[in-house]
DNA sequence: CTAGGTGTACTATATGACATAGTACACCTA
DNA sequence: TAGGTGTACTATGTCATATAGTACACCTAG
């Protein structure tokens, strides 16, 4: 259900921040799911449990998912619809890669062309 | 000439690199022109000497400039050829993001809409 | 009620990247 | 020769990250 990579730049509990979301974002996990425990998940992973409370930790501070002590972790109801509006807002980040690819001399058509092949392959 | 973020998690030396290549990018750094030097520009960012020396022994280690001891750094006759060529390769990157925002529900139209304004603004 | 699972909190420790500080050397050039 | 250049090296400090271990409060199934 998750990949860690650890020798990347990206934190272990960052990692697990950004791939609840993308389990959110495509229905994977919905409202009211229950996320592996922090004790569970740890061990799966090989990392230390204070890793994974860190991480949901952040999910809570985001508003994606409620901690219920002696229960568990949950989705949040409207979870899949923050995270659509912050993505959203998010695209000024996609507009300065392009600007870069664009001072690299990256054609137009090249980025468009790339656009409609990520759209359509799975 | 540079702009630094201390508080962002690029490191410094990364920051700079990014920004030679850029400025060769756009032509602000021709051939053979020269750098500014290691104490030069470590003064002017007030930044430690190492850092600076990191940031250019990573550049020369990319083929963008040589060092010559005793002269100064200077920028490689091929560096913008290069580093084109390296931009073309790295449209993997652009693809992923894409994919990413597909998943959070971003329309194809509103990616291409945003290409397009990139490519239009100054 | 009890046992075992949950989240949470806390301290201590280790590690590595990053950056600073300082020094030294070899090279080139005016 | 003097002053600028790149380069190399050690030592130190800082910070985020991660690990290790412990403890507590809560819920729930048995």
């Amino acid at each position: 259900m998750f990949l860690i990579d650890s020798l990347s730049r990206i934190p272990v509990y960052e990692q697990i921040v950004t791939q609840v979301e993308k389990l959110i974002l495509s229905d994977v996990l919905k409202n009211n799911d229950q996320l592996p425990s922090v004790r569970n998940l740890s061990a799966q992973l090989t990392v230390n449990p204070n890793t994974i409370q860190k991480a949901y930790t952040e999910l809570d501070n985001r508003g994606l998912i409620v901690s219920v002590p002696g229960k568990g972790c949950f989705v949040k109801a409207d979870a899949k619809k923050n995270l659509m509006i912050q993505k959203e807002e998010q695209l000024d980040k996609l507009a300065s890669l392009i600007k870069e690819f664009k001072i690299a001399g990256v054609s137009k058509e090249t980025i468009i062309q790339c656009v409609e092949r990520s759209f359509t392959d799975d």
